[in-house]
DNA sequence: CGCTTTTGACCGGCGC
DNA sequence: GCGCCGGTCAAAAGCG
């Protein structure tokens, strides 16, 4: 999977509020094909599983620029902002008569959540991030022969979803779409500075 | 048995 | 109002 470079996509940043509300071309995800720093540096493969989250990492001031891309970028998803859509605020489907659970359940309110897309090249759709995703969903996009898959975060509270799509153009890329900012963090990650945080106490206690 | 994936139904927004 | 579309739900199936 390298990172990929020069095509005629938006720059990134990307600013949701400035994009004309005109029609989007058929790939409707607004892609970035500049990453942040770290992740131009590095190939996402070549990231290991620690690096990759790490950057996904609420920490406070641990990736400051990566926040600070995600809320530019956020704020308003391009779909929303298009569309009007408040994907928290929809009460969702359901066979029956759900419409009353799902106010009863009081779900969600509209909440303009940070959103940040990001492409890979991969032969697969999931990139390890070190979360755990489960899949909720999957729909055949309009003008792609591939469907796009919708995942949320396992953790109990919290509420980060992505999106991963292959692009019709050009099959060997992965456009991959967070949303929201996770709360906790990461196990992998954890796991794998275990190790060092023991010896980092073992060390203080001298 | 618990968790994940699959998949068809459903919902709301938008354009006509 | 109607149909299309993207996003979500949830039952059933699959899997370790």
């Amino acid at each position: 999977m390298e990172h990929i470079q020069g095509e005629s996509l938006p720059s990134f940043p990307y600013f949701p509020d400035s994009i004309s509300p005109s029609p989007l071309p058929s790939e409707s995800l607004q892609i970035s094909n500049q990453l942040p720093l770290q992740l131009q540096q590095e190939s996402l493969r070549g990231l290991g599983t620690a690096d990759l989250a790490a950057l996904l990492l609420p920490t406070p001031n641990g990736h400051r620029e990566v926040q600070e891309m995600m809320q530019v970028a956020g704020g308003s998803s391009l779909i929303k902002a298009r569309r009007g859509d408040q994907g928290e605020q929809r009460h969702g489907g359901g066979k029956e008569n759900v419409k009353g659970k799902a106010a009863a359940v009081g779900r969600t309110k509209k909440v303009n959540r940070p959103r940040f897309a990001f492409q890979t090249r991969s032969a697969d759709d999931i990139l390890d991030d070190g979360y755990r995703w489960r899949k909720y969903g999957q729909k055949a996009v309009k003008n792609s022969v591939h469907p796009r898959s919708y995942y949320r975060c396992t953790h109990h509270t919290c509420n980060v979803k992505k999106q991963v799509q292959r692009l019709s153009k050009d099959t060997s890329i992965v456009v991959t779409t967070y949303e929201g900012v996770h709360n906790h963090p990461c196990e992998k990650l954890m796991e794998a500075l275990s190790p060092l945080l023991k010896q980092i106490q073992f060390f203080t206690q001298f």
